[in-house]
DNA sequence: CGATTAAGTCTTGAATTAAGACTAAGTCAA
DNA sequence: TTGACTTAGTCTTAATTCAAGACTTAATCG
């Protein structure tokens, strides 16, 4: 398979994957939400090839993840910034780093902790049902096709 | 940057990434999410090379994320299985999984829908915050140094 | 015995990446 | 007005990783 065929196929993780799913995207996405927003800063935090980042702010700006703005007319300058759908990957991040913290954060503690402005406190994410509220895990849920879904494309893996 | 380096990074997000970060890794997931256990299930349902499949599966059991449990002993046969730890990377995947819902379903919706097993309903995931138990998005939120930080480390990312 | 199954390993050519030198267009300071 | 600097890239080359699929091993099945 190659990398674009993923953008093809009928499921929603393989198509987000085509756009964020890569070694070096999420990384440059990190730093977007830490409020990095040039080129070369992005080069400088994360040690990543020019011609490499080059691409991947440009596959993110394509796939409206970034947006490219001018902060300077002469010269004429740009800047990546997050757009809605970017901001909305937020949740992607948040699991990553706090499976992260549960897992790899030596005896010390997490490097970096999360406050959450509204209540003040340092926080973990917990994914909860949009429908009853109550928290979720893998064990509570079951998958089944939707209205999008191809005949016979999840056949043999729905019963639980 | 090697691959290899990112472990040793003083960042959760780069430690998750060294695990599951990889092109190839999360689709494996996916199907482990879906109750897909044996190595020929797994290539054929990917189309990813056996070489390949082997490699990442060797690197998920050794960091914890899957086992390799025996299911007949003549011949001899294993299967791979999510660990409590893999289990946890659920928010990950269903983050994906709903960001792809939002942005690249057709006009007939998600191919798949998720149904919490204590609620009866298909919903969306909500990401929380442990402490006050409201929705959370990358906007509420402000990061600052944890117990685990290294001096200078973070420096001029953390104003708001 | 011969075919089949499961879980890999091996080989080879193609694609991608890392590292860093180089470029272009404009600014700033002397 | 010249020379150094800044930003945002492009280019080159060698090393690494991947895709495709043939081959292997060990055991069961008919």
């Amino acid at each position: 398979m190659k990398w674009q065929e993923l953008e093809q196929e009928n499921c929603s993780l393989a198509r987000a994957m085509a756009v964020v799913g890569d070694r070096w995207t999420l990384l440059v996405l990190r730093e977007a939400f830490l409020r990095v927003r040039r080129f070369d800063d992005f080069q400088d935090r994360l040690g990543i090839a020019r011609r490499v980042l080059t691409e991947r702010l440009r596959h993110l700006v394509d796939h409206g993840v970034l947006e490219k703005v001018a902060y300077s007319q002469t010269p004429l300058r740009h800047e990546y910034r997050l757009t809605e759908k970017g901001l909305g990957l937020y949740p992607v991040i948040i699991g990553l780093v706090h499976w992260g913290d549960a897992h790899y954060a030596g005896k010390k503690g997490p490097p970096l902790l999360h406050r959450h402005k509204a209540c003040g406190h340092d926080f973990r994410s917990v994914v909860t049902c949009s429908e009853c509220g109550e928290p979720v895990d893998a064990r509570s849920v079951t998958s089944h096709p939707g209205p999008g879904a191809r005949a016979g494309e999840w056949d043999g893996r729905l019963t639980d």
